[in-house]
DNA sequence: TCTGGGGTCCTAGGACCC
DNA sequence: TCTGGGGTCCTAGGACCC
């Protein structure tokens, strides 16, 4: 991991309504009308026009709760389509760097640059806000400080109407702002700490930043106590510009409808394994323990949920090996007449592919094995993803999730590119 | 009556993020 | 009928060792 001293300001830049206003790009009368996406599954609303946020309607409620709600006001509705904001995410980043070298990728949807010290930062963010929206056609706000925290919670102020940029950098300035702003708003204070702090009496970030140190750690942990520190304006957390390397690969999903055939639960536990197994070589990476979790629905008692945990033979990042191993595990937690809503797999034990003790007798990464792999990744490259998996992977999937309202994938797929018409 | 103490490693669970 | 998914970090406590 590289990480460089923060001494110069930080800037958050954070796209508005992200997912919403990737699916307005590439349509554009959607523009001032209301507009949800929703999650895997069609699950729950993850993203809001501000149309949607002006009815009420709050981030993360189940979609047929309010089904009613949302026909009544012609809310345009989508499901998430992480092709294309994957794409558009990228393009963002890709913009960002011919502004400033020092982007660190945080979310899909939010980096943080190091500004230089020779420019104007307002000017500058003002900018970048500018050119990104003509570039991408993406809205973005922009929070500047001195620290991570400070810049992140700038930005909350930079979402107002007619803001856009937002300024923590000068320290009366900033006070008399964070004495504004309740706590539960400030980056890594999350409702369990803001009930621990109401609790000390301690309501504003202004007040946190004041807290006692030996309070904050015991109350709050080291965490607590590096954010107090960064709304004091002294950098704890840095910018990362490459990654860590990865902890650990998970998937995993609910299922379109109920399953409970052992049959489509191998599926649906295959379908994971090759998924992770994929991610696992674009990284050039081997995984040594595999879990295989399935589980009824949480909202329906009795609730039965079974997870197990195996350690390969020799760590992999084969496909075949894995999806074994998973079904391995899967015989040994599946229990008949119980109705499974999601399974996942968890890959965990991770280090490099070229970094790996190879025994002397059994190496399940051959290279015949990695020829095979490299083949069929290749392939589900050039002509688009599952264009060839595995057969255990099943042809019919009942288990597949739900994607009603699903756009199409405008940027990254030749069949679905937008068509446009002109009349003369 | 009375049962050491210190260190390391691992795991589960809690808390947070988007 | 219908309730997301993928991560990270930290701490406490148990197991184990000498």
């Amino acid at each position: 991991m590289s990480s460089t001293p923060s001494a110069n300001l930080l800037a958050l830049v954070d796209c508005n309504n992200f997912y919403v206003a990737c699916e307005r790009v590439f349509n554009p009368a959607l523009e001032n009308r209301p507009v949800v996406v929703l999650s895997n599954n069609d699950g729950c609303i993850v993203a809001r026009s501000p149309e949607v946020k002006a009815l009420g309607i709050e981030m993360g409620i189940p979609a047929f709760q309010i089904r009613d709600h949302l026909l009544y006001n012609n809310v345009q509705i989508y499901s998430s389509n992480y092709t294309l904001y994957g794409d558009m995410s990228r393009r963002v980043v890709l913009a960002l760097q011919k502004f400033v070298p020092a982007v660190e990728t945080y979310s899909i949807d939010e980096s943080f640059l190091e500004l230089p010290n020779t420019s104007n930062p307002n000017d500058l963010a003002h900018t970048i806000r500018h050119r990104i929206r003509q570039w991408t056609g993406i809205p973005v706000s922009i929070g500047i400080g001195p620290t991570k925290s400070l810049a992140k919670l700038a930005n909350k102020l930079a979402k107002h109407p007619e803001q856009g940029v937002f300024d923590l950098t000068h320290p009366p300035h900033r006070n008399q702002v964070m004495d504004e702003i309740s706590v539960s708003e400030v980056w890594g204070i999350g409702p369990a700490y803001t009930q621990k702090l109401h609790a000390a009496g301690i309501e504003t970030a202004y007040q946190l930043s004041r807290a006692n140190d030996r309070w904050i750690q015991k109350h709050l942990t080291i965490v607590g106590l590096r954010i107090a520190w960064e709304l004091r304006g002294i950098p704890c957390i840095p910018l990362e510009l490459t990654p860590p390397p990865r902890k650990a690969i998970c998937r995993s999903r609910s299922f379109g409808r109920p399953i409970t055939r052992l049959s489509h639960l191998k599926q649906a536990v295959a379908f994971h394994a090759a998924s992770a197994a994929r991610v696992l070589r674009e990284q050039g990476l081997v995984a040594a323990c595999l879990q295989v979790t399935i589980e009824t629905n949480p909202y329906v008692q009795p609730y039965n949920g079974k997870s197990i945990t195996a350690r390969l033979a020799a760590p992999t990042a084969s496909t075949p090996n894995l999806i074994q191993c998973a079904h391995a595990g899967l015989k040994r937690i599946y229990s008949e007449g119980d109705v499974y809503t999601r399974a996942g797999i968890l890959l965990t034990d991770l280090c490099p592919e070229n970094a790996v003790q190879t025994s002397l007798f059994w190496n399940p990464d051959s290279p015949r094995t990695k020829a095979l792999l490299s083949v069929v990744d290749h392939i589900n490259i050039r002509f688009g993803r599952g264009k060839i998996h595995w057969a255990s992977e099943g042809l019919e999937q009942p288990w597949a999730m739900r994607q009603s309202y699903r756009s199409h994938r405008f940027t990254t797929c030749w069949d679905e590119l937008p068509l446009a018409r002109a009349s003369f």
